[in-house]
Parts: structure tokens; sequence; C-alpha cells
DNA sequence: AGTCAGGCAACGC
DNA sequence: GCGTTGCCTGAC
């Protein structure tokens, strides 16, 4: 079982909230609701309503949004936070490089305007993806939660317990069939598989996150059992900052199906995104998911 | 009760 | 290349 390594009261965090800056326009709850994050969990401190979870392996981090839009955190948590959420991005630019004239992505950003890519630890993010396979979200969440109780570190926060995402090691130790266990079914096998290339060795994120050519970092993730274009482009473009990488899902295809009129699928599909919403268009990607998930 | 989910691999053509 | 099928599980 988990063993509990750090503590903080509740008295110690309140002193300590400050603001996170940030450029330009956020919404945490839009980036925490968008299908990128998916062990947030709603905690009120001193009276604040936000949000709590680890990043990484540190301590948990606690924030939350004010009505005027500030971000506010611990004072030690106050650049891990604006770096995970992506407060530094420069939105406008991004923005800027979207087509023009597109009503349709214009609509997307209109309804969720701060929503932005966090920057997930590499691991976590392909490892949550690969148990994503063919479920709904609310179950991707279960299992996540469920991975970190049984294989995480334990952290005391405000009364309750937070659970970093399990190393390679602590998942390849586990093995196949007490992962299936955790209702995984056969992406237990996928995850294992995945653990243990990663904790051996044998697979090398940091070079992959490090490869300058998308198409080689793709490439290098596919390597993998069980991951496949999808989980590759979620991989890159939510934890490795690849803001090109366009995943395309059944919620996707159903978009650009419905609104762009597009009945090719597959590779074809992936090629005419890429091109129609520029070197961004990850997070045009990102504003219409979010947006077709919510009002589809 | 059967169908369907935020995919993938293996196989057939 | 392109289409089809099986796969674990939980929600409806």
């Amino acid at each position: 079982m988990s063993k509990t390594i750090s503590a903080v009261s509740a008295a110690e965090a309140n002193d300590a909230l400050v603001v996170v800056p940030c450029e330009g326009i956020f919404s945490l709850r839009d980036t925490l609701r968008s299908g990128q994050l998916f062990h947030w969990e709603e905690l009120s401190l001193n009276g604040l309503d936000g949000f709590a979870g680890c990043i990484g392996d540190a301590p948990p981090s606690f924030v939350a949004q004010r009505e005027n839009g500030e971000v506010v955190t611990l004072a030690r948590d106050r650049e891990r936070v604006g770096r995970y959420f992506g407060l530094d991005h420069r939105l406008g630019e991004i923005h800027a490089t979207f087509p023009a004239g597109d009503p349709v992505l214009a609509a997307a950003m209109a309804y969720c305007p701060g929503l932005r890519i966090a920057r997930q630890p590499v691991w976590e993010c392909l490892a949550t993806f690969i148990t994503s396979s063919l479920k709904q979200v609310a179950h991707i969440r279960s299992i996540s939660m469920t991975l970190r109780r049984r294989y995480g570190t334990a952290h005391a926060f405000s009364g309750r317990t937070f659970y970093a995402y399990p190393e390679p090691a602590a998942l390849a130790a586990a093995g196949e069939d007490e992962l299936r266990q955790c209702s995984l079914g056969y992406r237990g096998k996928s995850l294992h598989l995945a653990a243990t290339a990663i904790a051996s060795g044998g697979l090398d994120l940091r070079a992959i996150e490090d490869e300058s050519s998308l198409e080689r970092a793709r490439e290098g993730l596919m390597q993998l059992h069980g991951v496949g274009e999808k989980i590759a482009h979620c991989t890159l473009l939510f934890s490795a900052g690849r803001w090109e990488a366009f995943p395309i899902d059944v919620w996707m295809e159903r978009v650009l199906r419905e609104h762009y009129r597009k009945r090719v699928k597959g590779a074809k599909l992936q090629r005419w995104a890429v091109k129609h919403f520029g070197p961004n268009a990850g997070y045009a990607q990102q504003y219409l998911f979010h947006f077709a998930r919510k009002t589809l």
C-alpha cells in the first residue's frame, strides 16, 4: 500500500495563497473539463472553491480562480502551477495563426476562450491515454484514480489524501494481471508493456520529447503496443508542447464531418486538418473538441 | 438485454 | 491503402 510522505495543514496552506502570473485570458474550469486532465478534485480552501491534485510527483497543489480571473495557489506551487496550466502561452500569437474566416472555429473559441493546453508530465499523459481507449471520460477518470491509489505516492493535504501518478517501475512491478483488475481489461496489457519498456530503458521518453521531428516522435511512441495515431498525438500535444499534433477521435471526426463537410477519414483527414488549421492545429483542435462535446 | 463508448492490432483484400 | 473484427468494462 502507498505510504504518506508529506502533510500540509489547511491553515498552513491558507496563509500562503498567492496570485499566479498569467499571460492573457484563462479558464481553469474549461481547461480541467476539456478531456486532457482527469485527476483534479474539487476542494474548498479558506472559503475559496478550487481544485486540488498532484502535478507530477510534487506534493498536492491547490488551484482556484477568483471572479476577477486571478489564478491563486500556494506560494510553493506558483511556478509549477503556471507552467502546468500553460499560463505563459501567448494565446494572441497562437490564435493569430488560425485560419481567418472560419466561423466554426470562431464559435468554438467564443465558447471557451480561456481554454489552454496544459503541460503534463509525459509518462502520466501517455499512460492515461493508453488506458482511455474506447472509454468515456468518467471511466478514464475512475481508472486514473484507482491506479493512483493503488500504486502512486500518497500525500496528505487539507485533511484529505491525494496521489501522484505511479512511476513506470511501479506499474511494471504490479504485473499485467493485477493491472487488468483495475477495470482495464485488454488495456492492462498495453499499460504493463509500456511501463516495462520505459522502466527498463527500452524506450526513452525524454528522447522522444526532445525529438525535433514530430513525425519521428510520433513513430517512437507508436512503437508501443496499444499506442496508435490518436494516443500518440494526444501525448505529444498535451505533454510535449507539440501544438501542431492533431488528435482525431470520434468527436473530432464528427465535428469535421458535420461542420466542415469532410467525408474522408484517417490519414487524409489528418493531412487536411493540419493544412487547414495551421502550425498550432492541435490548439485549435482543443477548442473544437471541447465545444463539440458540450454542444453537439 | 443489447448497444455503445474519446482506439488499437491483426487480418483480409 | 482500405475495410472489418475482436477486445474488457460500465453506463444507459
